[in-house]
DNA sequence: ACGTATATTGCATCCTATGCAACTTGGCAT
DNA sequence: ATGCCAAGTTGCATAGGATGCAATATACGT
């Protein structure tokens, strides 16, 4: 392991939280933060400003720079099923007002790659990027659910079931059997298994060889439109859902699940 | 310096420059692109891993990670300019059909922070993240155009006006004159200055103090629209800008230049 | 099952990263 | 403009980490 690669990526993550969006933080306070003398802090900010990565606003404070947002976004530009599912997204968020996601699988948890936010002015968890848990998040549920069965009970076999909220799925027994209607109706639902308040449903993407690769989501909070709103929507998510297969090459007649 | 963050580093944007979207590499041609022993590079690779930069999909490829994403557009998200200047990017792209960036000035380079994609498929260079020279764009122009009389004159130094097509400015006292010219109208024109074939238009974005803090663009191929077609378009920008600004705090009756 | 390619790890060594202290620079109050 | 103090930078000695090599382990293809 390499400690100082690992203190410049610490370095990294303390500004992402600044607190203070624009303003940055203080090399004093970067090495309270991260417990190292300020001259070495000093000397890991002094690389990371050559490489784009961090710059200064003035003579005092450090905020991330640009390299960082180049890197991210031509990588996440690159992902083929992002850039297909896009256009159905940003439809789907049209025609229904709320926020819709886009969430791939990375080891045993989804990650959020696109999102498109709703009409309403709703803070929710989820940020392109952020990890998620997978037994308690819609999208979760469809990735792993769309996986082969052996993948599917190495993931299993590896969760934490840790619990979120009050309906928060909490052992392995109870993920499978939700993983069975998951399969047999063809989109998970989170009853506000993951955040309070909040629920989703989520639809497979597959790819041409028909593995599942994506998952497209509607979130809303209850206090906007409660279940059973939702669950009306559920065509809708479907047919989005499909139309990003399509473009990413699947075709119906293919399906054996 | 640091070497081994600096290594480090150097991986992510190896990874990043995959030409194999969603294969990634593997231990030996990141060695062999390093120029560093292979142990090394696992070493490295180990400590990415570890904090989610970097993933292995398969057992011999490794990709970027979602840590990058996050930090990236969490960082993004908090530029206040961005997120206010959003919904006005979004509906001039609706209303034109054509490109449209938002860049901000860092050290003497324009970035682009944020960009909507017209309706016609078209390559260009920009890219979220991506640094453009400020001499030979339109949102650097106006950028540049913006700062206080001394940091003009520092950034005018500093600059190497490095010719990029046949209508490039090459020298310092061009670009003033230039500048000049984009304080009188304001707003500022590339005409194929930075890439052939491309024109636009860039006007600035100003926060409660006045300062221009960000610059929006109209980029559009010739075989699309002539410059005198796009020049057309110049009152719906400058409305686009003043929207932005206005969000951002400004008032008109504050202007003193 | 076997051969080969690729990845990982133990180890000795070199060299880098570190903290400390001194020095320099910048900001702020007067 | 000046002085004081806070913050940032740098020289240096030292500790320890990063390195490459070689051996070993693992994975893949036939």
């Amino acid at each position: 392991m390499s400690q100082s690669l690992e203190r410049g990526l610490a370095v990294l993550a303390q500004l992402a939280q600044s607190g203070r969006p624009g303003d940055g933080k203080t090399l004093d306070e970067l090495a309270a933060e991260l417990g190292v003398h300020k001259s070495t802090v000093s000397r890991l900010l002094r690389t990371l400003e050559a490489g784009h990565f961090v710059r200064r606003v003035n003579t005092r404070h450090y905020v991330l720079g640009s390299a960082l947002f180049e890197l991210a976004n031509q990588s996440l530009d690159e992902l083929d099923v992002r850039r297909v599912a896009q256009p159905v997204l940003v439809d789907l968020n049209r025609r229904t007002g709320h926020t819709v996601h886009l969430a791939s699988l990375e080891a045993h948890e989804a990650v959020c790659i696109d999102k498109v936010d709703g009409r309403h002015s709703v803070r929710m968890y989820s940020r392109i990027g952020r990890r998620a848990p997978v037994h308690c998040t819609a999208v979760g549920k469809v990735l792993v659910a769309g996986q082969p069965a052996e993948l599917r009970a190495a993931i299993a076999a590896e969760l934490s079931y840790s619990r979120k909220t009050g309906t928060t799925i909490t052992d392995a027994g109870a993920f499978a059997a939700e993983l069975s209607r998951v399969a047999e109706r063809g989109y998970a639902v989170d009853n506000a298994e993951h955040e309070d308040f909040i629920h989703c449903v989520a639809a497979p993407v597959r790819r041409g060889d028909g593995m599942v690769v994506a998952a497209i989501s509607l979130s809303v909070p209850g206090v906007l439109l409660d279940l059973d709103g939702l669950l009306a929507l559920v065509p809708e998510l479907l047919a989005a859902a499909e139309e990003a297969s399509a473009r990413s090459g699947w075709t119906e007649k293919k399906t054996n699940r």
